[in-house]
Formats: structure tokens, sequence, C-alpha cells
DNA sequence: TTGTATGCGTTATCAC
DNA sequence: GTGATAACGCATACAA
């Protein structure tokens, strides 16, 4: 049975009043009291009960990451950041999988969920921004979204920006001389905002340098994990007329890529050339290694979490939207060289910037 | 201001006793009070408080999972099988990343932690046994130990037998023809039981082919990411007598050393054999796909959920240990072949046995 | 500066 | 089957 506030007391010969005071660091108590206090909470070990102190101030010091898979890459390396960021400012974090369940997605925000013991969330969604929309952002706790972008600015959010991050991954491919580059993760049938996004910058891209944009280079992934990457670009080597560039957009749907077009007997980037969207350490050890737009994740993590700080704090103040810089990292999959060694791309972590 | 108990028994002007009742499912309850309490709740949208009812109960319904680093492919992997087997049984859970940091671990174990609101936690320790059997069991809150083996049955765990998956591991290398065998991940400095095991059946299944064990072969890494696992590989090629097989203690390390061998200029398989340990799904789309040790993750998971379970229920009842199955799944990266496409090594995800 | 008393929203123990 | 009421452990308004 642990100890509580009122065996201190006792056992101290004061009030609880007193002892609740030395415990939460109040300032006018008298040094004798402190220690008297303080002896007693060593005697009997005592620990405050988070949850009693949680029902009484209404805080419970937890922030929710909501992300669709914890073991994509991506948002493993993102929310390594966000427990590291928010354990500066004494938050912890409880990282919730969705597992791509939209009716997950949603019950987490309307606050349907009966297990709702986090001070606000941080969600990297697959639901639709009109979803979003549709909700009572009143009744719902403080959030901020992740990676997303053009709300309508009732939200907070994080966003990247999607469309120039495609359109300067696709220009990379077209300044390498391909003309014929395949895109792989839109999702017609659905309405998620972030491929629609990259789909845009790839077509902009495309008809920028005087390119047309063909419809069975828009390769669609169910998700965006290895497997799918791979299938794809089964897909495409099958065309008539298949492409000599690939822009995924995740890293590790070109990871499937990468060791697809292998596969298929054929060279990255001789034959066709990789590229992706993440940055995930992985594409730094690959073979070749992955060319890629760096999301400045710790950037990404650190506005969150202020974000949502700031919005706990002052749950009427005006949404913010913080855009992450976004950078195109070349490396092997589409510069090639190093066919024995280079150890190219093999840097560590820098500070993505906006420029190309 | 959200609804209450007691808001909602006002409004349908019954006991909070009987609203209780009819939130929680209780059975004798009679139809008629059961829509007329059911009606007040949707019209005040009453949503129960998981706080208050924790604070009542002394449940909190969260599990606590605990790992040195959540972008470890391994453990994100872990992670994911965790989060799905707890949330058949009806809990949450929270992850919580070291980062290495021993005294944080003891922090989360000795309780000592000011924000503990969880029921149990599954534990994937650094900190050695010896500082684990320091801790008072009895006061500490219900742990299971992942992964970690030759406890002295204090703790419940859910093990891998390290000793063979290592003997396994460098038999299958023995097997190949190879001789001078080495080995990445010891930790000679600290005491950690994992690496200690896998030593251990790395210089049993040596002993055993009649080969010596060479002191320079056994290069340590201080964790086992990719960087680790490269470098050490470049000690190992500045060797008089380079090794012509590696065994990885981690996939992650030997996802490393591939990109180590490729960049020295050397072939792998032909040049060296590597094998890893964790089957994490990066090594089946690598180049070549690495050849590993299998251990059943989704087995592991739902053993830790069942034994946490268990625990909190009996606190008193005697530890359980579990051993996990694991099987070695050789690949291009020791039997080599697939040098232009055979999609080798690229299956789904068996259930690994025991069996080599 | 410290003590007393009330309430946070539930569940559970009694009665009826 | 249902109603009143006492905890759960803490923080704080109000008194002293």
């Amino acid at each position: 049975m642990p100890a509580t506030l009122r065996d201190v007391a006792e056992r101290a010969q004061v009030s609880v009043r007193t002892v609740s005071n030395v415990v939460s660091g109040y300032q006018h108590v008298s040094e004798r009291m402190r220690r008297r206090v303080q002896a007693a909470i060593e005697e009997l070990d005592y620990r405050p009960n988070p949850i009693a102190r949680t029902l009484r101030t209404g805080r419970t010091g937890v922030l929710a990451l909501v992300v669709p898979e914890i073991d994509v890459p991506y948002f493993a390396e993102l929310a390594r950041e966000v427990i590291n960021a928010a354990a500066v400012v004494g938050y912890r974090v409880m990282i919730d999988q969705t597992g791509h369940d939209r009716d997950h997605e949603r019950e987490l925000l309307t606050g349907t969920d009966r297990t709702m013991l986090f001070d606000g969330v941080l969600f990297s969604p697959l639901v639709t921004t009109a979803e979003l929309l549709e909700m009572d952002a009143r009744t719902s706790m403080p959030i901020v979204l992740l990676g997303e972008h053009d709300f309508d600015g009732r939200y907070d959010h994080v966003a990247i920006d999607n469309v120039r991050a495609a359109r300067d991954a696709t220009a990379h491919l077209i300044g390498l001389g391909r003309h014929r580059i395949a895109a792989i993760g839109a999702q017609p049938l659905e309405d998620y905002a972030t491929p629609q996004q990259r789909t845009a910058g790839y077509e902009s891209a495309l008809t920028e340098a005087g390119l047309t944009v063909r419809p069975e280079y828009l390769q669609p992934a169910a998700h965006y994990r290895r497997a799918d990457g791979y299938d794809a670009v089964a897909t495409l080597l099958a065309l008539p007329e298949p492409p000599d560039a690939i822009f995924c957009y995740s890293d590790l749907l070109a990871m499937g890529a990468l060791r697809a077009v292998f596969d298929a007997g054929l060279r990255v980037p001789e034959d066709i050339a990789i590229i992706g969207v993440d940055d995930i350490e992985e594409g730094r050890y690959s073979r070749p290694s992955l060319s890629t737009v760096s999301l400045d994740t710790p950037f990404i993590a650190q506005h969150a979490v202020a974000r949502i700080a700031a919005r706990i704090a002052d749950p009427d103040a005006g949404a913010v939207e913080v855009v992450a810089p976004h950078a195109v990292i070349p490396r092997e999959s589409t510069l090639g060289g190093s066919e024995h060694g280079a150890r190219a791309g093999r840097s560590s972590r820098r500070r993505p910037s906006s420029e190309i």
C-alpha cells in the first residue's frame, strides 16, 4: 500500500496542505518545515499519485502522437524526435497507431475514445481535409496536424510544402536528362491530401519542362511500404515504353522500387533513376544509396511540440501554420558513381534548407 | 464543460449509481431505465472521464513498452506487434524511449518516475542482470522482461535463446565453408546480457567446429545501429588477415556492414558472407538480401502481453519464462545467387520455428 | 506561513 | 433494481 499525502502529514505532524506545498515546490515554506516533511517523505517512500493530481488539475502531462504505422521508418524517426522534443518541455508521449483505420483516426479526434488521457494530440493524418473540417473544432481537444497542408486555418499544423517538394524531386530527375519520368504513390480513389499534392507537384514539374504527363506513368500505391513500391515497379516495367526515372512518394516505396528494378535485371541509375521523399537513414546505406527529398524531422518535431504546448496554454488562440523546410539530397540512385566504394551519401544528418 | 455522470443522472431523473451501471454495462438494469439513461447520455454527449475512473479503480488500462530507441527497426516492429496484441486485450501502449540511459531505465523500474500512469511495463532492457536483481521486486510495478535470458526467475520474461541463436547463425557460416569468421556487436566494457550471450554462442560454434577463437575477430559496437556496423567492418578489413564471414548481432549492424564491404570494393557473399539477427523487413529488400536469424516478433509480443496481463491480475504469482522460437533464414548475403533478379528472399513473413 | 474543508468524476458499499 | 453516500489522492479557496 503506497503512502499518501495524508500519511506523510501525520508522520511529520503537519497538515496535508504543507506537505503538498513541499512536494510541489511552493515558495513560502519555512526551512524547518521543509526538512521535517522531506524526512517523512523519504521514510515513507512517498510518491505523489499522478492520477489524483490529474483529476484535480485536469492535466495529464501526456501528448499523443498519432501515426498510421509506427514501424514505417519515417514515423519511427519522427516519433523519436517528438519524444525528445516533448521531454524538454516536460511532456511524455503516447504513440498511437491507427493502422490506416479511418474510424480509429476519427475517434481520436472527436474524443469519442474512452481512454482519452492526454492533453493534446500530434496528428499525422490520413483522414481527409473534408472530414477534419466536418468535426466540430470546439469540442475536440488540442490538435496539431503534421505534414499536411492547405487547411483553411482552423487547425495548427506543421506542414511540408508537398507540392514544391514533389516538383523539386521531379525537376532533379529532369535535370539529369530523363524524359520518361514515372511517379509511385498516387491514390486516385481516396482524397488524401499528401499524395494529391505530390502528384500536383510532379505534374507541374513535367509541364514546366515541356514534358507530357502520361497517365500510365502515375502508379498508385495502397500504402507507402516497400512491397507497394516493389509491385508498382513491376507494373511500370511491363509498359510498352518503360520509364527511365521514378519519383517515389516515400523513401520506403523507393526501397521496394530499387529492389524491383534490380530483380528485373536493370541498373539504377543507369537504366532507371530513382528518388524518394523522407530521407530515412536506411536510404543512406542502401545500394545504391537513395536520392531523396529530406524533410527536417527535428524541425517538425520541435515546432509541433511548441505548437501543441501553446495551444494547450491558450485554446482560443488563432491557428498557426509552420512550414518545414525541405531539400533535395542527390545520392547514387540518381547520380550514380561509387560502383565500388566511395562511401557516397553517408554523410551524417544535415540540416536541410529549402533551397534545392 | 464536458458532461458528468451527475449531469446525466439529473437529466434522466435517476441516481448516479444507475447511470454508472448503464455506462459500465452492468447486468441488472431494467430495459426502460437503460433506454432513458442512454437517451440522456446521447443528448448531453456524455463521455466517462478515464482519469476519475482510474483514480477509483486503480487501473489505467495503459501498458508501457520501454525500448532503447524507437527508430531502430527491430524495436519499431516489436512495438507495432505489442500495440496490436495489447489492443486485443483492451490495453493501450505507451512507448518509452530510454535512449540507452541507464538512469532512465532504473527510474522506470523502481517507480521513482513521477508520471507513472500505467498498469505494467514491458521492458526491453539494457540494464544489467545484477542491477535488476538489486531492486526490490516487491515495491516495483508489474514487469515483463523482453529478449533477455538467464535471470534467476524473479521476473517474468519472454526470452530468446540468445546463445543458441548465435550458435546457429555462426554454424550457418561455418557450413558454408568459411573459416575466418568475425563477430560484430560485443560490448566487453559493459555487462549487458544479450551481447555476452551472443558472443558465447558464437564462440561455442567455432569451438565445436574445431576453429580457433580469434580475439581480433570479436568487434565491439557501441550501439546496434548501421553506423556502428559500418565502422566495425572498416576495422576488420584493416586486419592482416581479414575475415571471410561476419556474424552481426543485429540486422541493423549488418546493413551497415553490407555497405561497408561494398564501399571497400569487396563482394557479399563471395568475399565476405554476412548474417544478422532480427529479421527486419529492410533485410528482405537490401542488396544483397540479408541472411538472418528470425525472432518471432508476433510471438514475443503476444506472450509478453499475456504475461503482463496475468501478472497484473495476480501480482503474487510465480514468475514465468517463455522462450520465443528462432530460425536461421538464409538469403543472398550468405548464399549468393540472384545477381540479377531472382526476387530471392522476398517471401512474406513466415512463422519461424526453432529448427535451423 | 500553515491548517481545514471542499471537490475533481468515478466506482462501490451499503441500504431499501 | 435502484438510490444515497463514502471513498480514491490530491490541490486549493478560505481561514487563521
